[in-house]
DNA sequence: TTGCAGTATTCTTGTAAGAGAATATACTCG
DNA sequence: CGAGTATATTCTCTTACAAGAATACTGCAA
């Protein structure tokens, strides 16, 4: 993948905390949702953008779709991950996301208890 | 700064090699068309973008204008272009760029002579 | 099968750029 | 002042998005 490309995945403030959501755990639609507060219409368009540009894959579980970030990631998305994340450390609005995806991981609720089965294995036999 | 708007800064190619230059040094816009090999009207439009983004500031030394980072960036804009020089290590244009740089700057042409102007002194009078 | 939850796509509208040509501005030098 | 160099701005055209509304698709469960 190109540098600018990744710059242009993370130029729009949506998709940016997607991203930023994304390196911490793989989500599907509904949890985006719930965190961000925003459309349904607007994640999943942002979602379909980020996976068109190589920067997530998606899943089928059941109904959910989850997203997470390519397995294999070059050194400058690695580091620009990371370079994303330190800086959205002091950032209200970064913060709040992920104090509402723990809220999330820990009620336990239908999707979020799907949260690693992408690698590992499925809810129903 | 908002964070979005460094990357907005830097999700287009010419202005990603812009900032890669201007990590290693101030420059005028007649560098940049040598450096780059772009037409002058792209390469000023660009950095009046950078400009008015807060990405770049301007002083006249005579008909020349001396492009620069703007002295005070906060960690935000610190880390991405440190990440930045860092990806462009690994990327052919990016480092064609630098060594075009360097001649310029071995060559000793005029607009090069005032390379470190801005903060010192003036060359005249 | 039907109904429903979750997600994606299509359509439309508005807006921000990106590019190039032509022109304008700012400054220097003679 | 006039000419020349360096840079900026304006105009026009074109494309890429971003957003929202409406609708379509997919898989599960009863």
């Amino acid at each position: 993948m190109e540098l600018v490309q990744i710059y242009q995945c993370f130029c729009d403030r949506t998709r940016l905390r997607i991203l930023h959501l994304l390196t911490r755990s793989p989500l599907c639609v509904c949890h985006f949702q719930d965190i961000l507060d925003e459309p349904q219409v607007k994640i999943s368009k942002h979602l379909s953008y980020l996976k068109s540009h190589g920067m997530a894959v998606a899943v089928r579980q059941g109904n959910w779709m989850i997203y997470s970030l390519p397995a294999r990631r070059d050194a400058e998305l690695t580091k620009n991950l990371k370079c994303l994340q330190d800086c959205a450390q002091s950032d209200p609005v970064f913060a709040r996301d992920l104090r509402k995806l723990g809220m999330l991981q820990k009620s336990g609720c239908q999707p979020a208890a799907v949260f690693s089965a992408g690698a590992r294995g499925r809810r129903k036999s």
